[in-house]
DNA sequence: ATGCACGCTGTTATCGATAACATTCCGGAA
DNA sequence: TTCCGGAATGTTATCGATAACAGCGTGCAT
């Protein structure tokens, strides 16, 4: 009687290919003194047993898995959402899982216990989402030796991080709306504690400084249709503002709305400029010029950066930086 | 000379406490039979020197993992990703890490790839967020025995699966907008080969037919903005046209921008309901009268159907269906 | 011819947990 | 007192891979 077929093992493969287990694993692992035709007889034998290798039994002998943790805070934000999709693409063309764990807010408690189920699963290197100083303590939470690639982090933290260039991105927004005439430009920003925020204010504030226009106060909200619609309500009313330039095109969206109410047209009477450009920008009212991160090369930059801290056993402070750019649409126009 | 601390393994927590690691392991089990005295060493022995069991030494003898997979589309669609994190939360609640799989295309062999890193991974289980017929063709590349949930799948596939009500969303939405007046009701549905549009155009037309309403005929699109402008464009054409319906908010955001390009005013001219609540559909011009699904609770009437068929040996097959609710807000109103 | 290096392959130890079985200890019934 | 049963604990085998080392030809230098 045959018992129920458990998946086969590397002796069964063996067994077939007229070798030792040992030679199928060189096999597997491409060392290279097999000889030509073994190789090739075991590979056969490979592929007519359907094998499979137990990768909890190589990470038990290794020490390694070939599993990535992302940290990510726990939320539908576009960017965050298409970083994650973007690096398990990547992952796993490289061969590695992606396994997620997600935070509500990313203080150092969650944080500590996110990082700590990924230390259980053993991962082989781990990936945090830092979009707030405060992520960043997640350092203290990571062993020295796990690799660690940070996104949105701050490169003065001595970890390999890869970043969008904020300020770059803002720059360009704000060059764009004084470019078209405007004598200043307002800016309703993200949390302040954002990397992202502090970035784009900077870039606007630069550039506002560099030309000699006026500095007009901040706005600061969260990422918010919401927030954006109550920014919004404060700046239709006051008649000076022409021109303004958000953090995201989520609170672009609600401050849209806010003028739209007060009967103050876009392009005509202000010009608004957005950042991400989520797919839908192109059919608010009016269509939405606005900044374009390119996540699918941050995703493969920090990937990269990854499988090299698992290479070599020294961690290098790499800072890769991805550049932004403008998609101009119907929002922006020149000043009455 | 002491060498690099490796992590402590369940034989030092033993001779800590003065036992055996077996007893350790009773413990860590929770098994009955462990003196209570015992027990409390042995978790003084565990938090002293921080001891953390290795998963893949446990998966080797077991054979199964803490890991769950997810197959999903490679998205950055709100309900998906919405479905995702929610799903990754109520797992890790549980013990269970969740390892993504995207794919660009539900198509067979798009899925079969992702299905086979998933078991490469030897994961407990499987979430197939499989919302068109293509992805129910997955079931193939699924060894019979593995424990499988499909959310938004097809019912009658024979496998548990867990689904919103969309014919009852769909239902609510029609019927609001009869409800205040409207002769009939036109609908933009999302793709056609996807369940959730499928449940909502019947919903709608079930609900038109019972009222003894014209049921004009279907406009379908993808999930975007840019088609529902492209409908949107047609209807704003047509002065019959009072109410629409269509199949995700951003489509709604599409038609708004139409509509508002030929002047027809919603909700004065032309009534409007969208499907999702994303967090923006509050500040469109006007406020979006939508459906919300409850994510959450699908995710977790999905983990536990998952650790229902982790634990017994036979696959039950359930379905579970999780009621929408209306949202009203703003763009909904009595035809002229 | 001898010896040595190297290419190729096999043998054995090992990782750290759980499973199965063995042992000890204790209290209560005969 | 003796014996028995079950609770508490220990011992040994096991999962399936890689690492380390050992063995065996073969070719080439001496």
């Amino acid at each position: 009687m045959d018992k129920v077929t458990r998946s086969p093992a590397m002796t069964d493969v063996a067994r077939l290919a007229g070798v030792s287990h040992q030679t199928v694993s060189r096999v597997l692992n491409d060392h290279p003194n097999v000889k030509e035709q073994t190789r090739i007889r075991v590979r056969a034998a490979i592929a007519e047993l359907n094998y499979r290798p137990n990768r909890a039994a190589r990470a038990l002998v290794t020490g390694r898995s070939q599993l990535i943790g992302v940290v990510a805070r726990n939320s539908t934000l576009y960017g965050p959402a298409s970083m994650l999709t973007e690096f398990e693409q990547a992952a796993a063309d490289a061969g590695f899982a992606v396994s997620v764990g997600s935070v509500r807010e990313l203080d150092r408690s969650s944080i500590g216990s996110v990082v700590d189920r990924h230390l259980d699963q053993r991962v082989a290197g781990l990936v945090v989402i830092a979009n707030t100083a405060s992520a960043m303590e997640a350092l203290a939470e990571i062993p020295g030796d796990m690799p660690v690639v940070f996104i949105d982090g701050d490169p003065a933290s001595g970890r390999p991080v890869v970043t969008v260039d904020q300020v770059a991105g803002a720059r360009a927004a704000t060059r764009h709306l004084l470019d078209a005439g405007h004598r200043t430009v307002w800016h309703v920003s993200g949390p302040t504690d954002w990397f992202d925020s502090a970035g784009r204010i900077q870039g606007w504030r630069q550039t506002l400084e560099e030309a000699g226009a006026e500095v007009p106060p901040l706005l600061s909200a969260d990422w918010s249709a919401a927030e954006g619609y109550r920014a919004g309500q404060m700046l239709a009313r006051m008649p000076e503002v022409t021109a303004i330039f958000t953090a995201n095109d989520h609170l672009a969206l609600g401050i849209l709305r806010a003028l739209y109410e007060r009967d103050r047209r876009v392009p005509h009477d202000v010009s608004v400029v957005g950042f991400d450009d989520v797919p839908e920008a192109a059919y608010f009212i009016p269509p939405l010029t606005t900044v374009r991160q390119a996540f699918g090369d941050v995703a493969r930059a920090a990937l990269s950066l990854l499988l090299g801290q698992m290479r070599e056993d020294f961690t290098t402070a790499d800072h890769i930086v991805v550049p932004p750019h403008l998609i101009e649409r119907a929002s922006v126009g020149r000043p009455a």
